[in-house]
DNA sequence: GCGAATATGATTGTATACATTATTTGCCCT
DNA sequence: AGGGCAAATAATGTATACAATCATATTCGC
């Protein structure tokens, strides 16, 4: 049995959401195992809190795809099949190639071009830096991965296309900040991908950016398939 | 001021779910109009109900997308811009897309596949019956089209995909089932459409289908741009 | 001994009272 | 008269008590 008491929350503006982001960490990061009945009495206890704000974030966790909810019965950690994370990071390549699209028919803001710009180039800095995997090599990049993904969704100007693919982020393991899995030269080749899809969205080929992240995604998934089939 | 007196509830299994397909209706037939303020105590005063459930279903359409929510300062109804809505019919074509390509990847069961033959036939007859626009034709084809879409996801067989595609849905007018915008050489042309991506889907072109598939979402989305446009 | 009906416990759904935060109003001061 | 502070008002956030529903165990009938 899980042990749940004493957990510290970081303060939110409210206890409904500081209670929904701890648990939705606690179930991306595999601490809570699929399948778990979450009780709304035993979280009150262990976080301190009373029923009101624990049912708030479990409806809102169950919104977002992590719960299965049925009436009078309550939330259950719902579980991801194999080929429903694969399926995840299809639906997100299709949904960030539309970014892509996006961005390139609308353009990029100066700030958005410059961000871009500069992390791109830091990126290149820190591949030359690191010769071969790193703990500080994959922390780095994976920020600069993360702001890469992020402003082109911003400059795709479109809210319900960042929902999207948040759903498709809330997947475990298919988060756009997981590329934990990727060998050297996989995120060697993959980062260098950033800069075909930058420069076809600043030429405003919408048609080729699409296609391009599309497959960038893509590649990401069959690195990650490879992992988790010899991982697990 | 909109009058919210004495509204009547299609009991649900709880008053939260009630509550939430009502309001849902509401706003997306227009009723609420959008920058609309939710109040609890006025909802739950109108719908004879606590605050209770109707914060849950706040919480839920907020998570849906239809609602804003800024903590301490409650629930507004979103408004969506014209691109916006362009967008959200790109959004749906690129995943109706998706589930087109997974059905032909994985296969109609018997079950599905003679149920779409069944629609697209009953759908020849009624065009056959009715030469011109009418309103029996328009709630039949409406019927077909909403079967049709959703056994071809099902037969995509994927949660996260669903849950996607109702979040695009639930746009206002980028639904499945808001086709009454269309004229009838449209309405013919777009159901001609269905029988393309079925037969593609039952000859396991995955490529195929999934184009046909987008195409014909955005054929959809010329024809709504068109009518809203002269419409408003 | 087996099955169905029922009683009991536990869990979720709802109502309501209270706490906290935001907004508004009006007063005071400059 | 205008700006800013402060009290009052009204909204949301939270806690808790109660009601309804579900799961389990027990008893009664056969």
């Amino acid at each position: 049995m899980l042990k749940l008491k004493d957990h510290e929350l970081l303060q939110a503006e409210t206890r409904s959401l500081s209670v929904m982001d701890h648990l939705r960490a606690q179930i991306l990061s595999g601490a809570l195992e699929a399948g778990t009945h979450l009780q709304e009495v035993r979280l009150s206890e262990s976080y301190g809190v009373s029923r009101t704000p624990v049912r708030a974030a479990l409806q809102g966790l169950s919104s977002a795809g992590l719960l299965d909810y049925e009436p009078n019965r309550g939330y259950v950690v719902r579980s991801f099949s194999l080929s429903e994370l694969i399926d995840a990071y299809e639906i997100r390549g299709a949904l960030e190639g539309l970014a892509a699209r996006f961005a390139a028919e609308r353009g990029f803001t100066d700030t958005q071009q410059s961000l871009i710009a500069h992390v791109l180039q830091r990126g290149e800095a820190v591949f030359h830096a690191h010769q071969s995997m790193n703990e500080q090599l994959l922390k780095e990049v994976e920020e600069i991965n993360v702001i890469f993904h992020s402003t082109v969704l911003e400059a795709a100007d479109n809210r319900l296309l960042g929902q999207s693919i948040d759903l498709s982020c809330q997947v475990p393991k298919v988060s756009v900040n997981n590329i934990f899995m990727l060998d050297f030269a996989d995120l060697s080749e993959r980062f260098s991908e950033h800069h075909a899809i930058f420069e076809a969205i600043l030429a405003r080929a919408a048609g080729r950016a699409e296609t391009i992240m599309r497959d960038h995604v893509a590649s990401v998934k069959y690195a990650a398939v490879r992992a988790l089939r010899t991982h697990l």
